[in-house]
DNA sequence: CTTTCGACTACAATACAAAATTAGTCGAAA
DNA sequence: TTTCGACTAATTTTGTATTGTAGTCGAAAG
């Protein structure tokens, strides 16, 4: 194998990972760029050579945070076998990030609005995401017999639905009380998923 | 039947209504308590004989909303007879109120955090009158036999989960852009409910 | 006794100019 | 190719004067 990182794929993560360190803690107005510059001990011209601005570093970073919680979605998957494991496994990593998420919240909000509709074409990027896992989820279940027939819009609407439920990338505004915490309750709200209330 | 409504109540209700309509077309901030006055024809020191400040005026306004909501929903559920109807009914009225909602927000923006306690208590109160409505209706589907047997807690876990899913208040944050909305995409998700994927 | 209002105050929002930060550029140098 | 110091334009912050508004009170009208 040989190596995959050059040497700027290098610094290009370093300065991602600082600026997305500053950027959690502070938020980003608070944030400068000299701040970022100085926590990789660079001048400041010099990110600028990496990044075309503030904006698209803050992008970056927003981004890789996505793909990190669905690379850890798409692992938790793979490692069930059971259609029903792998909805289960899904709900519960995206209810782990709910939690973190509202944690994270506190230090956002002045920039929420500013950055209002950045925030939103991420947001949808991300469920769309999330929708497509489900159907392929649902899909797999279908086709191995584990789920009852369903036509593909069915189970196409059934995604949207669930993840419109859940909630997308959560803003900070969820008053319930992260009413579903543990393993068990989850368990019960696949079941209702699963089989429903009716007799 | 004697007039229930005394002389005081009728003006109570006359500023109310003025008030109503100045904050949801202004917002908060923008509605002064001269507006309001001016809007009755009276002077501004007399609202204060009637409500005590602008904060409790407000929020009677949006008590006075949510009551007439909770009224039509109860309407509604009454016109149906069988529970798997009386759900669909509740549903309907909660998506068309968050569409509602939905228009409204643009005016409201500003003010949200600004109010941001205050408007979380008043949607965690109305988030409980739902989660109570929802549960009579399960516990009267399970007596009638209409839906499976389920013991009180699951009962009640499942409202919470239903109202978690559908929102509560929704705040004006919601990017999915209004997926389920017609009739017969609420048929599928009432479907779904009652009868789940499983097999 | 109930209800209205004008005059008043204290406080909060606004406006605006001056000062300070900061995003982003550029040419030079390592 | 990569770094940086010096620079500029634009934005944010700050201090202050001004206005607007919530809420009070005592008097007066019904």
């Amino acid at each position: 194998m040989p190596e995959l990182i050059p040497k700027d794929e290098l610094l290009l993560r370093e300065i991602l990972e600082a600026a997305r360190e500053l950027f959690s803690k502070h938020g980003l107005k608070k944030t400068t760029m000299d701040d970022v510059a100085r926590a990789v001990g660079k001048g400041k011209s010099s990110l600028y050579y990496y990044y075309t601005g503030k904006t698209e570093l803050f992008e970056a970073v927003v981004q890789d945070e996505l793909k990190k919680i669905v690379k850890n979605i798409r692992i938790a998957i793979n490692e069930e076998s059971s259609s029903t494991g792998k909805l289960k496994a899904f709900l519960l990593l995206r209810l782990q990030l709910k939690e973190r998420m509202h944690n994270l919240s506190q230090v956002i909000h002045d920039d929420i609005f500013d950055n209002f509709k950045e925030i939103c074409r991420i947001r949808a990027e991300f469920e769309t995401i999330q929708i497509e896992i489900i159907r392929e989820i649902v899909s797999g279940g279908v086709q191995s017999g584990e789920f009852r027939e369903m036509p593909a819009d069915e189970i196409g609407f059934f995604s949207s639905w669930t993840i419109a439920a859940f909630g997308g990338l959560e803003l900070p505004l969820s008053t319930t009380p992260l009413l579903i915490a543990d393993k068990s309750s989850l368990d019960k709200i696949v079941d209702f998923i699963l089989f429903g209330i009716g007799k």
